[in-house]
RNA sequence: GCUCACAUAGCUCAGUCGGCAGAGCGUCGCCUUGGUAAGGCGGAGGUCACCGGUUCGAAUCCGGUUGUGAGCUCCA
């Protein structure tokens, strides 16, 4: 009749008595107010339950992501309450917990101002200190539709008639009752630290033919110390902003008068993207792949063979007449490469064939999601497209993906997050192409990924529409998750333009397609890595890798002198010229961020020296200018070829 | 695209009740000639996003347009 609790510290302790768990708490003083939530077999399950006679139950703190769930779960509840208590004619939407918070859904008259958001969040703290109990409660489905129809919550008999079971549970804490499958913590007053962030509309069931509500976006620690942490966490996101950065650093502009989504690179971010460029090019060469380029536009003839006027058409811009025809701006580059292909007589002894290219493409985003350089309207991908033969299609992904990972680690990103993205099944008429040859292009990414031994998800709906893809999302220095390469197996596009190889047994084979991109855009790319270096890139990237400081106006030949000798060795170099003290142009070039101060005055001039300065590790002392650039030299080389 | 907010000097931002356009940083000049994160003084720089309305008078109030931000949805 005994049942085991295993505490949070990995200590068991068995109780012999028939409780709930609500009671079991009790009986735990030590924990009870660190405890949010409780497992059994593997189920979340509610404070009230009594488990059944030798179960074993896993209690679980904050630190566990289901007790935290739970616990910002609760705190989305009692900012319903409060939003409940202040506007009772608002009507509740849903309310999860989410990454790092939880949001709240309502539907009011007028949205909610930042004021009204601070009388919500006192009302809060009102609602956490009467410590209020709360309850679950199973109620059928018709005593379930009576109670929201009476309180005219209409979202909420909308969910519940959804729901297929007969009996359906809501949450009660004092005079708040929410529809929810919960579980929750056991009082409001286990809420520590709570803090509201924003407001925003959001569509009902992100649909935008339905109403907007008004979301409430809020974050919860069982401490204020977690809180303040988290918010810091915030405050360093908002100084990486490469939007910010990138105004900053001088290293690009996005201006109304030239357009949205259209990015104009400044010297200083063109300089960084030259030298991401011919990396990539002499890493793709390595590979066995060729260059080439295609034009920025095609005719609409093209575009409709190639399927995107079918699919991709909403994405695309608008024709324009060139001498009677038709033609569209590229928002890919894979037709192209195909017309290349075509141009010749291909034979099995030719394949693989990998192409890559730095195509820009135009793409129409609707206004509201342009953000600075991760969703803009023209963008150059570091594209590629392999043609093989089904044999060698496992072979070509695993080479991708290890060149993905190896360039992405040039970069500082060493970890990642593998998706593999396949057909929403149930809507198989958004995608071209039949059954077995989805199959057999999901069966070759799977092969691939378990040759390398690599761990991934599986997403339903996330395929595009010519064939199923892995994507890979790479975490930056504050672990936040970008999309990075992505990996497309395609036996449309082939099929749709007839390519054809010849086989060893003299007959035609169709050959296979992949797309492959493992920067993703360029654009997008720099965005990424400006807030993942926060603006200071290591020297081999550094639009100024050396500024030279003279100490006084008379050293200013001497500093010219050193400048010039390493632009001759391949440098990015800048001289400070203005009348200033060296602490003043010291402090400049670190908020600019560059690699290497050199500090030169009388005694450098006179022993041919330089005073190195590294960027926030500050004086290395005296160096010959000769020992520096070698210095230099092998700093830059090293990052290149994987040190 | 939709909801809400915002738009003032290159940047960050003040500008009260509708009454002559402001600060700091940057930039330029002068003084200073300096030794590892901010020397001093002075100058230039604005069609207050754009268009219209109300008013004797609009940066300020109202309407529209464009752009930006937080989201919703979508993607590289």
């Amino acid at each position: 009749m005994s049942m085991e609790i295993q505490l949070p510290d990995g200590t068991c302790v068995t109780v012999e008595e028939k409780l709930s768990i609500r009671q079991l708490l009790d009986r735990l003083p030590e924990w009870k107010n660190k405890i949010t939530a409780a497992v059994i077999a593997g189920c979340l399950v509610d404070m009230d339950e009594t488990p059944e006679p030798g179960a074993r139950v896993e209690f679980l703190t904050f630190d566990d992501p289901r007790g935290r769930e739970v616990y910002r779960h609760t705190a989305a509840h009692v900012l319903a309450q409060a939003v409940k208590r202040l506007h009772p004619q608002a009507k509740l939407g849903i309310g999860p917990a989410i990454e790092d918070g939880f949001y709240y859904d309502f539907d009011v008259g007028r949205p909610f101002t930042p004021e009204v958001l601070e009388d919500i969040e006192r009302e809060m703290q009102e609602i956490i200190r009467q410590d209020l109990p709360i309850r679950r409660q199973l109620l059928s489905r018709e005593d379930a539709h009576r109670l929201f129809r009476e309180m005219g919550e209409s979202y909420k008999l909308e969910i519940l008639e959804e729901l297929p079971d007969q009996q359906v549970s809501v949450y009660r804490q004092g005079d708040f009752v929410d529809l929810c499958t919960g579980p929750h913590l056991p009082r409001t007053g286990m809420l520590e630290a709570v803090k509201l962030l924003n407001a925003a509309g959001a569509y009902w069931r992100g649909d935008e033919r339905r109403p907007m509500l008004q979301r409430i976006y809020g974050t919860a620690f069982p401490d204020r110390e977690s809180l303040n942490q988290y918010l810091k966490r915030l405050e360093e996101a908002r100084k990486r902003d490469h939007r910010r950065l990138g105004r900053e650093l001088d290293l690009y502009s996005i201006q109304e008068e030239c357009g949205p989504g259209l990015v104009l690179w400044h010297p200083k971010g063109a300089v960084i993207r030259e030298i991401i460029e011919n990396f990539w090019r002499r890493e793709h060469r390595k590979r066995g792949y060729e260059l080439v380029y295609s034009p920025h536009i095609g005719k609409a003839d093209l575009w409709r063979k190639s399927g995107h006027l079918e699919w991709f058409r909403e994405n695309m811009y608008g024709s324009m007449l060139v001498e009677g025809a038709e033609y569209l701006l590229k928002p890919m580059n894979c037709p192209f490469h195909i017309l290349m292909y075509k141009s010749a007589t291909r034979s099995y002894r030719d394949l693989p064939l990998r192409w890559a290219e730095l195509g820009t493409v135009y793409r129409y985003e609707r206004s509201g999601v342009l953000h600075g350089l991760l969703r803009v309207r023209g963008f150059t991908q570091d594209d590629a497209h392999i043609f093989c033969t089904r044999d060698q299609l496992e072979d070509e992904i695993v080479a991708v993906v290890e060149l993905a990972l190896f360039m992405l680690s040039r970069f500082g990103f060493e970890q990642f997050e593998v998706k593999l993205s396949v057909r929403d099944p149930a809507k198989k008429e958004k995608y071209v192409g039949d059954d077995s040859l989805w199959q057999e292009a999901e069966g070759a990414l799977v092969a691939a990924l378990n040759r390398l031994g690599m761990r991934y998800r599986v997403e339903e709906g996330e395929a595009k529409f010519y064939g199923p893809a892995i994507d890979i999302e790479l975490k930056d220095a504050l672990g936040r998750g970008w999309q990075g390469p992505t990996i497309q197996v395609d036996f449309n596009l082939p099929e749709r333009f007839d390519l054809t190889y010849m086989g060893p047994d003299n007959r035609q084979h169709r050959p296979v397609m992949v797309h492959r991109t493992v920067l993703g855009a360029l654009e997008r790319f720099l965005g990424n890595l400006i807030e993942h270096y926060a603006g200071a890139f290591p020297t081999w990237l550094a639009p100024v890798q050396v500024r030279v400081i003279p100490v006084g106006e008379r050293h200013l030949p001497y500093a010219q002198e050193v400048a010039g000798k390493l632009v001759e060795s391949g440098f990015r170099v800048e001289v400070d010229t203005r009348n200033e003290k060296v602490g003043f142009k010291i402090r400049g070039a670190e908020l600019d961020k560059i690699p290497y101060m050199l500090v030169v005055g009388d005694r450098e001039q006179e022993r041919g020296t330089v005073a190195v300065r590294r960027r926030r590790e500050g004086d290395l002392g005296p160096m010959r200018l000769a020992e520096f650039a070698m210095m230099l030299e092998q700093e830059v080389r090293q990052w290149e070829s994987g040190g």
